[in-house]
DNA sequence: CTGAAAGCGCTTACAG
DNA sequence: CTGAAAGCGCTTACAG
């Protein structure tokens, strides 16, 4: 293994300049030594020693993704194709930046602070945050920067990455309410835990409200997990004298699960109830008729969430930020349209 | 910033005492020291400085997780769930067992080996290996043992974890002749590429042969991917005047694909045609009818890797292994059950 | 623009 | 069972 000594030695410069050259720090070294020792680098294929370098520097270029468990495991947490997608796309564009990826499933604060510790990493992105508490203890103690994604906070108190859930919900709702629906329903995982889900209801609420059109409590749908909380959605609908004429669900896995639910009992969509689901991810293609989503621009998400990282990585003095990417509709062939009942 | 010499000092030890106790070097430490130098860790919540470890020790205890480049995009590939589902895994087992997970997409050889002297990462497994050439160099010139999946050797020259990709071919056909089916296609990508696929296919023969069945070329579609693949392969199929009555495909994706292209024009499944998918991957749930599908044990394919590339880590003789998975049928909704036309 | 020295926090032989 | 010494391969001030 050639080290920056040997480098050093056969170009006949000090250790130092190696690492100055390496290390591209402006101005501390002549052109022409650079080049003498980078042809030196090259043709010994010289690879740094991060250990070394992290022992020294203190900054080690790992990034942290921290996978929190306290509903489930790293692997279901990943089943989630919206998961992947991130974080592949984290991999890519950190690669990019000089940054490397470490995968982290955590349950406890404490955890997250040895991780760091142990390998001085340089930042980490949080996925999933389902506590506020715990998220909020962990942009405390944290030493090095955190960004943490798809969380509202009413204090600007750290550096977080959110979608427009509130209009997600809006407009998913106001295009039902423009094919004529006025009976719709909602379906989504408890309503009052999770301040994503709570904004996609209050779009929900938004744009009925526009319409001057009082929610149904009955077809408010609280507590629908996955897509056999959906199917279980669709019969308890079907029993229903009156029933809603489309629904808007905060996950398309749910869309699809009342989907199915009405398939089962022979039922037609969109003809027997339209459907507006949420993320614009892979099953929405699947299903047939394929279901009318609200998209999210994952890359954009990642690329932003690095990008603050980076710079709160050079800015000791950028630690409170949040950005809100936008989101749109992805029409398909779940919504039908329907002269309005009023 | 607690280090060993100041355990060492408070507990009136010298350092590699306290390095004794924390690598559990057995024997080395009499139980009265070990027990002191124990409470005095805690109390301070001492980290190992894991830079500091791998400088001198020359093991990072990272593993690498290699994602290839070839035909796409770290996002895209993770976008597939089999690949969230097996990373999380990953993550889970290989943290109990005292290792960090780096993901590292890479396009040539050569960054592979740059990562692994960089980090000094204690083994890698690869994931999608697409070209045996590439793979064969890989296993050749890594330092640091590596386990790869889903590959077929007819040599013995690595570390490998594969599924039986044939009986599950095997199988998934058998099933559909047993239903009564005698007119029995088949869809995958490239058949040649890839010996994952080329197994599918070659079980896929053998169930026919065993019926006596010669496989109709016409029904044979080599070359679909993905989603849109099935739903093009299902227009071909309502184009011929004489059809299948079942279709095996590789993945559960293109029998969506077919289901689609088939309901799209308002036909019926199961009584229009029958399905059997490969992978029991998220889709096959999804879509109506349910699809049945080959199933493969994720987590004992990511304990098998994992424990593999443990074992090799330990001792250097171990470089040459393969472990095959089995596979069995989840039987659902998309198979009907006919009387045999011969 | 260049360099000699110290040090980062561990582990590895080796000696007792 | 315990320890003093050397060293892993870099970077960080500091001096010139």
């Amino acid at each position: 293994m050639v080290t920056i000594k040997q480098i050093a030695q056969e170009a006949g410069v000090s250790v130092m300049t190696v690492s100055n050259v390496l290390n591209k720090v402006p101005g501390k070294v002549s052109p022409a030594t650079e080049m003498r020792v980078r042809e030196i680098i090259e043709k010994h294929h010289y690879v740094r020693n991060m250990a070394a370098r992290t022992l020294s520097s203190k900054s080690s270029h790992i990034i942290g993704i921290l996978l929190p468990l306290w509903y489930t495991s790293p692997s279901s947490l990943l089943l989630n194709p919206y998961a992947g997608h991130l974080i592949g796309y984290f991999e890519e564009i950190l690669r990019d930046a000089q940054y490397y990826v470490m995968l982290c499933s955590f349950s406890r604060v404490e955890e997250v602070l040895t991780i760091q510790r142990t390998w001085h990493t340089d930042g980490m992105i949080l996925m999933f945050p389902h506590d506020d508490e715990i998220t909020h203890e962990l942009a405390e103690k944290t030493q090095s920067p955190l960004v943490v994604l798809d969380r509202y906070f009413d204090d600007l108190s750290m550096l977080s990455v959110s979608i427009e859930d509130r209009k997600g919900g809006y407009i998913a709702t106001k295009h039902l309410l423009e094919e004529g629906h006025r009976d719709i329903g909602f379906a989504g995982p408890s309503i009052g835990t999770s301040s994503v889900i709570q904004n996609r209801y209050q779009g929900y609420l938004d744009a009925l409200k526009e319409y001057h059109i009082e929610p149904n409590p009955h077809w408010i749908f609280d507590k629908v997990m996955r897509l056999e909380g959906g199917v279980e959605t669709a019969e308890k609908l079907l029993k229903m004298r009156r029933r809603p004429t489309a629904m808007f669900t905060t996950e398309d896995i749910i869309a699809c699960g009342i989907m199915k639910g009405y398939q089962n009992h022979g039922l037609h969509l969109p003809e027997d109830i339209s459907l507006v689901g949420f993320d614009n991810s892979m099953p929405s293609t699947v299903v047939t008729p394929m279901l009318t989503s609200v998209n999210q621009f994952i890359r954009k998400k990642a690329e932003t969430a690095v990008s603050m990282l980076l710079k709160a990585i050079q800015d000791p003095e950028y630690r409170k930020d949040q950005v809100v990417i936008g989101v749109d509709l992805v029409k398909r062939d779940s919504v039908l349209h329907i002269a309005p009942t009023d």
